[in-house]
DNA sequence: GGCGGTTACGTAAGGCGTAAGAATT
DNA sequence: AATTCTTACGCCTTACGTAACCGCC
């Protein structure tokens, strides 16, 4: 097989369509040039140039070699840059998992700021709850995670993101809506409510409950998602507390007032990463997550 | 700058994950092979393992770099086959000047055969009159000529592709069309013709020449190609002496009656190359012309 | 005879294999 | 102790440069 420098060599000579000359260019003299050259037609089986008295000119081979091998040359020398490059972070793969909810709030913000640090950076995301996400983190498939608390101490990092007070969504014809003021725990007491699943929302449904007291009676539907709850009070099915956040967006038929007894920073929205992870990518994307940190 | 065989190195142990295995495959033994991988490593500058007590892994650079190597080892590969199809003629490009009246005939089934006995070869078409297919094929833009004689002698060969008699292109409406019987030469004495250009078409005016004795008066109008030829003749503006193959296409108020005095060779369209032509493509094609030939 | 590419020969660099070493399990 | 990668050393291949050579305008 031919090498590289052999490659060169002939591309030097093709262009040139001299030897000397095309020697000088390779800073080297001209019969050991000759040499590979002829050794390079050998290896390949095939007569590269014509030499003529006045000069060399290519034959068709050569001509077909010659665009070839500057393909060969060009990813030859572009391979290493690409290399540094991933090694940097300035290039590379950054899998993001988030929350449903992270969409609707920090998410826009954070893929801005990444494809401003880091540009070559692609981003795959995935949305998948927390639990997921902690699992993606520890086995390595993914690199940061939009995720709810607690955040799991060993070999996870973590800033805070997102701090916000829950809120709650009633109907636009409840006359809670109609009052239009910040509604009491104490008012929650009899209203059917839609409640947060046990096993997709723990943390929701934690927080929830610490706050107000739920009987089961009250519960008319169990979902997964503060989304899902925004449908199914519009649906009139009852009230729902949520995220201040999914408030934000005006959905038809429902109004969102503020919790009187949730603390500003009761639901928290963090960025987690594996403080193991190899990703060079991962550290660039760093510094944008602390400076999108909040205190917590 | 790495060379190819540390590219080869590298893939190896990124596959194999395992310096030991890696060598043998490369059937080598190991401790060179480490070095080269450390050498490679140290050109780039970039880590792209990480040795482990237990076998290596890749680094993200290491996952980049591998893609490329395999790009690059592939071209490399590929690049000797393509310059060895190249030189056996397998595939190339053939240029190919054909007078207009040629691709009404020969030049489909032409077209046909080289495609079939050489599928990797590119034909690139120009239509050129015979004088500019000469030039071409001396300075060496063309490979191929299908062109009226005479073949120069000098450094170009050639083989008739296509003999035909003349033949009469006269208005539907005219005597000689209703009697629908081939045509005598003295019938067109007095006849207004259209003829051939002496710079544009000077075979075919010699041919005419040779046969009918045109009288200056006849003549209403002085072309260089048979095809419009035939669209004056369907306006009303006279008869022509035109190729029988230029019969074959029926063309609407135009009728064509065979030239009584005319050999069945009269016309010929030969096919020509430069004898010193080095274009492997024409080599492959040669056979496919010297099949088409005809005897003359 | 000069221009341009090839052949001959001595030197130096660099790769390979064997053998020994270091680190981790 | 075994596995796995690294370091040390001697040999040999091979590429380079200088010098001499061949062919053609």
């Amino acid at each position: 097989m031919f090498t590289l420098d052999q490659a060169r060599a002939f591309v030097a000579v093709a262009e040139e369509l001299h030897f000397s000359r095309a020697a000088e260019r390779l800073h080297m003299t001209q019969p050991p040039l000759s040499r590979q050259i002829q050794k390079l037609e050998a290896t390949l089986g095939v007569h590269l140039l014509l030499r003529e008295s006045r000069g060399v000119r290519l034959t068709a081979a050569g001509e077909a070699f010659l665009i070839e091998c500057r393909q060969l040359l060009e990813k030859a020398e572009s391979a290493p840059v690409r290399a540094r490059l991933v090694e940097q972070g300035k290039i590379g793969l950054l899998r993001i998992g988030h929350t449903s909810m992270a969409s609707f709030s920090v998410l826009g913000e954070l893929l801005r700021r990444i494809n401003e640090e880091a540009p070559g950076v692609k981003v795959e995301l995935r949305e998948m709850v927390t639990s997921r996400q902690i699992e993606g983190l520890t086995d390595g498939t993914l690199d940061i995670g939009l995720a709810r608390p607690p955040v799991p101490e060993e070999f996870i990092d973590s800033v805070p993101l997102l701090l916000e007070g829950l809120a709650v969504a009633v109907a636009d014809d409840h006359p809670l809506a109609r009052r239009g003021e910040a509604v009491s725990v104490d008012e929650l007491r009899t209203e059917p409510l839609i409640m947060y699943s046990i096993t997709e929302a723990q943390y929701f449904r934690d927080l929830v409950v610490s706050l107000l007291h739920v009987s089961d009676e009250q519960v008319t539907y169990t979902v997964s998602q503060a989304l899902t709850m925004v449908t199914l009070v519009a649906a009139g099915h009852g009230s729902a507390v949520i995220p201040a956040s999914a408030g934000l967006f005006s959905f038809p038929g429902v109004t969102v007032l503020s919790l009187r007894e949730s603390p500003a920073d009761a639901v928290q929205l963090h960025a987690m990463w594996s403080s193991e992870s190899n990703n060079p990518a991962l550290r660039s994307a760093l510094p944008v997550l602390n400076t999108l940190a909040v205190s917590s």
